[in-house]
RNA sequence: GGUCCCUUCGUCUAUCGGUUAGGAUACCAGAUUUUCAUUCUGGGGAGAGGGGUUCGACUCCCCUAGGGACUGCCA
């Protein structure tokens, strides 16, 4: 785990916060203890220095005006940047000026990456600039920070965003400066939002701890975002396990990939489907105290038992908190003015009737409660649709509701017997 | 402008020269049903366009178009 973090400005405690946290939530766990590269800034400036030495770079005392000016200048000649230090002795050199170290990377022959899922890709090395690897405060740059961290922490496969496909061809350059080896690289597409935008880090970035807010669970994400950009055959719901057997980087697909919420949605219903209901009543105990509503331990108990009977039909924990909300609401219920027109003279004898049948009722399990509705409905003679309504009205306050015997179940025989006689 | 990358159903993908181009999601229809949902069954839906190479191209090559990345003393 290395934070990338040579831009003071913009890697704040805050950012590293965020990165840290979302790959905790994710999941997502690295060996040893995390390498920040900014306090590994004196390597970088002795890899600068070495290459200084061997010729490989050069200091550059370009001032901001100049440097404007020549990248104007450049760009209408449809060339690449070029510092005039490049040639320039550093007698020349204003006295005291600050300067810059640029590598000075080839001007004639080419340059290939031989990346694991874009193939060969050639560039001409006249195409390249001379980047900047220490700025004139003496900081190093991200480029050459990169290069010698990779190399002396051994990294062996450098995998990241094809935003860097154009960086490799001129981090090869810095690694043959410094007469290094060159880590396998693997360049794999950006995601981009559901319009094809690019979903990135300064455009409404959608940081992964978003997605835990949105109600999404981290094991729904990593299933999701593996097939983003990458299939198994026909497999769509896999283990990380059988993920880590299946996986190859070159078999990532070259394309971006677009975000589609409906599949994610899919995706995370299958694993709310398969998740341990006690997990999931903690993470709706997290959902309704964001939303402002508390659920007392007394509680935990018939929230478990909702989820149970109901989990099924939710995409979100999100969802799942809205599914179980009937169950917890405080007796008495407001009547919604939908079941109030319900209750009418008729319905409430027949509620009243159901209600003295459920109170001998032994067996509160949805299949028994099942049962007894369909043989009430035959004892009246009407069909459930005649009572249905207005006993789910009853029971749930408005709020939606499962089918009723499990919503009976749910509640229990106090708390259901007790909405019914409140609402009579 | 320049360099580089990409292009199979709306979306995610399978296919790695010979398939009725498969699956998932979404959508539509039907069934189930006490709301919503779930579930089940069925259905429509794709190789950007044009040239080649080949007995045969979604698969290989070229061109065009479209999309994207980079072009920073950001990462």
């Amino acid at each position: 785990m290395r934070v990338e973090d040579t831009d003071r400005e913009r890697s704040t405690a805050a950012a590293v916060d965020v990165i840290f946290d979302g790959m905790k939530w994710l999941g997502l766990e690295f060996d040893g203890e995390p390498v920040f590269q900014a306090q590994r800034a004196d390597r970088h400036v002795e890899a600068a220095n070495a290459m200084l030495a061997s010729g490989g770079a050069y200091r550059d005392y370009t001032t901001a005006e100049e440097l404007e000016a020549e990248r104007t200048l450049a760009r209408a000649e449809g060339r690449v940047v070029r510092s005039a230090w490049r040639d320039r002795p550093a007698s020349d050199a204003p006295e005291g000026a600050l300067f810059a170290v640029r590598l000075k990377a080839p001007l004639e022959g080419e340059t290939v990456v031989h990346d694991l899922v874009k193939g060969d890709v050639t560039f001409r090395n006249a195409d390249l600039d001379d980047l900047v690897i220490l700025r004139s405060d003496g900081t190093p740059t991200y480029n050459l920070a990169v290069v010698v961290d990779d190399h002396e922490m051994g990294v062996t496969h450098v995998i990241r965003g094809d935003d860097h496909l154009n960086n490799a061809a001129r981090q090869t350059l810095i690694y043959q400066a410094l007469g290094w080896a060159l880590p396998a690289f693997a360049h794999i597409p950006l995601i981009h939002g559901p319009d094809g935008a690019k979903l990135s880090k300064r455009h409404g970035a959608q940081a992964v701890g978003e997605f835990r807010d949105m109600g999404y669970l981290p094991e729904a994400m990593r299933n999701y975002l593996a097939r983003l950009g990458w299939g198994h055959g026909d497999d769509e719901l896999f283990t990380d396990a059988q993920a880590a057997e299946w996986f190859d980087v070159a078999d990532v697909v070259k394309a971006p990939a677009r975000l589609d919420w409906d599949k994610l949605n899919f995706v995370n219903q299958q694993y709310i489907r398969a998740a341990d209901d006690h997990r999931l009543a903690a993470l709706v105990t997290g959902v309704r105290e964001s939303r402002g509503m508390g659920t007392p331990e007394s509680q935990q108990a018939r929230l478990t038992t909702a989820i149970a009977l109901v989990k099924e039909a939710a995409h979100t924990t999100l969802q799942l908190a809205d599914l179980v909300e009937f169950a917890l609401a405080q007796r008495p219920l407001p009547l919604g003015e939908k079941a109030a027109a319900l209750l009418t003279e008729e319905t409430r004898g027949r509620l009243h009737r159901l209600s003295r049948k459920l109170e001998g009722h032994d067996d509160w399990s949805p299949e028994a409660l099942n049962a007894a509705i369909r043989a009430f409905s035959t004892e009246e003679g009407v069909g459930i649709g005649k009572f249905g309504a207005a006993l789910r009205g009853v029971l749930s306050g408005g709020l939606s509701a499962p089918d009723l015997a499990s919503a009976l179940a749910i509640l229990g025989r106090d708390e259901s017997l007790g909405r019914l006689s409140d609402a009579l």
